[in-house]
DNA sequence: GTGAAAGCGCTAACAT
DNA sequence: ATGTTAGCGCTTTCAC
């Protein structure tokens, strides 16, 4: 494997410009930039990563962890990531916690070792530990906010409003709500926009297990209740809800109307497809990404905190209360 | 930051028993070790990951490429990539490539330079780009075989025939085949298993995307075809299928039977709940991990080609052709 | 603009 | 079992 050094020689040039003709190829002439450059090239010159960061103090790698690879709310948001990522020539490393708070430490800890910057998705690791992550390297929060700590997240509250709005529209008045993890800034936003809307009467069915199988129950409770559309935390509970309502026979929406939160792929795929609260997941793993690029946030700066906006879809999961004659 | 160095010296050693305290604990006379360990811990030590790699030549990084990181069947064998990695402590380097061919044979390469070896996930590049990757470092695939190249694949031809029979027991004679990416290796597997049932016509339906917009034009060929079952690629062409069966008032299974593969999660979710092949995604993903540890593989001998076993899971979208009167 | 030289922090011969 | 020594390949002052 051919190494700066060989290629300096075969441009006839010291190790030291052949490094700056690749890595700040505006400060050598342009003859000698153009030797390097061909040296390279003939020569498969490939930079040894390892010495580089040793050298640099940078790696160029990018630390992201999140619950859960395989839920599509994170996995969208670590395509963002990526994808901001390669375009700033990083890479990304990803810990995927298997929903256990109690891991997120020592794995945030661990790939701090490894990486410039961590993007964490985490709903419920402690504040202090978050702030001591943060302590020990560049962080960025996505979905999650702390005094202090730049973050990313969606103005889940404005959507909620949006989703009341949309139902008293259509002359729904009792409406029940399917809460998500208790401690989740997530679901305490959510509720901020719950009393925002004259005319409609909010039930809380409490807190839920922010999966598919939460919904189950909810659905019963929703029934229950009396409430003519239940808005649910996220979509799979929704999706959850759609189920079970479905298999106790209640029609979707002439039944009951069911909104879900995130507008995940499968929210779409489901008959009815679920009206939903768009939140762009992907931008908001893009912009987390961005916070942690050095360059572009100036040391002395208060950190950035983005509040991102979010867009009702309306699907076929609501519908007026009363059709028209 | 406290180096190795530090240690040493606060330890009353020098450098290189530091470092063989800590790597290699069983080489270093129990007295000096425990007061390298306590030294270490007492300044706080953590070794900088860029100076070993550039020592060892090891990076303890492992490369995950594949097309969608929001498609569950990828995402879950990240998981198993994750598990493995994260007991052989080493780190997951993830790139995502957009489903798209092309880019992937740069997205190795650049990946390459930073890991001790990758695992791809490529239904589609080509073999000799692949031979070429393979070539500059360890590389192991998962889901496609290629002669000297250590693979996981899944057992889908016994998983097909698994379905046939399940099929044929429950009165089906005629069935259609909803093909995946023709270029697949996937999809030539599930192929092979096509004709090894006596007693049942198969139709072969073509190729078609591998999601769920792919299943709705699927459907409506299967309905054409007088097939009483359709087997399709993938759960996420099936529940297309559903979807757009449903929509068009064929009741599921009673009008129709549905099968899919790979079981994802989504699988059960739909109404009615999905009949589909479990393939051990997680598991194929650890072994690949595996199969990366050079420690396993002595370099001599022949590559692994792990075979995987599947299993028909038997949910509401199969039933008996002719109910019991 | 260019080169010489000094490390970055660690590992791995080698010698003892 | 331990210490000495030499790098690993690159970046980055510093002097010219």
């Amino acid at each position: 494997m051919a190494t700066l050094r060989d290629v300096a020689q075969a441009a006839g040039v010291s190790p030291a410009t052949a490094s700056r003709a690749l890595s700040a190829p505006d400060s050598v002439s342009s003859g000698r930039r153009f030797k390097v450059l061909e040296a390279a090239q003939r020569l498969g010159y490939q930079p040894n990563r390892s010495a580089q960061a040793l050298a640099s103090g940078r790696n160029r790698h990018l630390g992201l962890v999140l619950p859960d690879l395989a839920n599509p709310y994170f996995a969208t948001i670590a395509k963002g990531v990526q994808l901001e990522a390669r375009e700033s020539s990083n890479a990304v490393l990803v810990a995927d916690t298997d929903e256990d708070p109690r891991r997120e430490h020592d794995v945030v800890r661990e790939l701090q070792t490894r990486v410039d910057g961590v993007v964490l998705c985490s709903p419920r690791m402690p504040e202090e530990q978050i702030l001591e992550c943060a302590a020990r390297g560049p962080l960025v929060l996505v979905n999650r906010e702390i005094e202090g700590i730049p973050s990313v997240t969606f103005d889940v509250a404005s959507g909620m409003r949006q989703t009341l709005l949309h139902l008293r529209a259509l002359d729904h008045r009792t409406i029940a709500y399917v809460g998500g993890p208790e401690t989740s800034w997530s679901d305490r936003h959510r509720r901020r926009g719950l009393d925002s809307v004259a005319g409609i009467t909010v039930i809380d069915l409490g807190p839920h297990r922010p999966v598919h199988a939460g919904g189950f129950a909810a659905a019963d409770l929703a029934l229950e209740t009396g409430a003519t559309a239940v808005v649910c935390f996220n979509d799979l509970v929704a999706l959850g809800v759609v189920s079970r309502l479905q298999s106790r026979g209640v029609a979707i929406p002439s039944g009951m109307n069911v909104v879900g939160f995130d507008n995940i792929p499968g929210s779409t795929y489901v008959t009815p497809a679920l009206t939903t609260v768009a939140v762009p997941l992907q931008r908001a793993g893009r912009e987390a990404a961005m916070l942690l690029d050095p360059s572009l946030s100036p040391a002395d700066a208060a950190p950035a905190q983005l509040r991102l906006d979010v867009e009702l879809i309306i699907r076929e999961s609501t519908a007026p209360l009363t059709p028209a004659p």
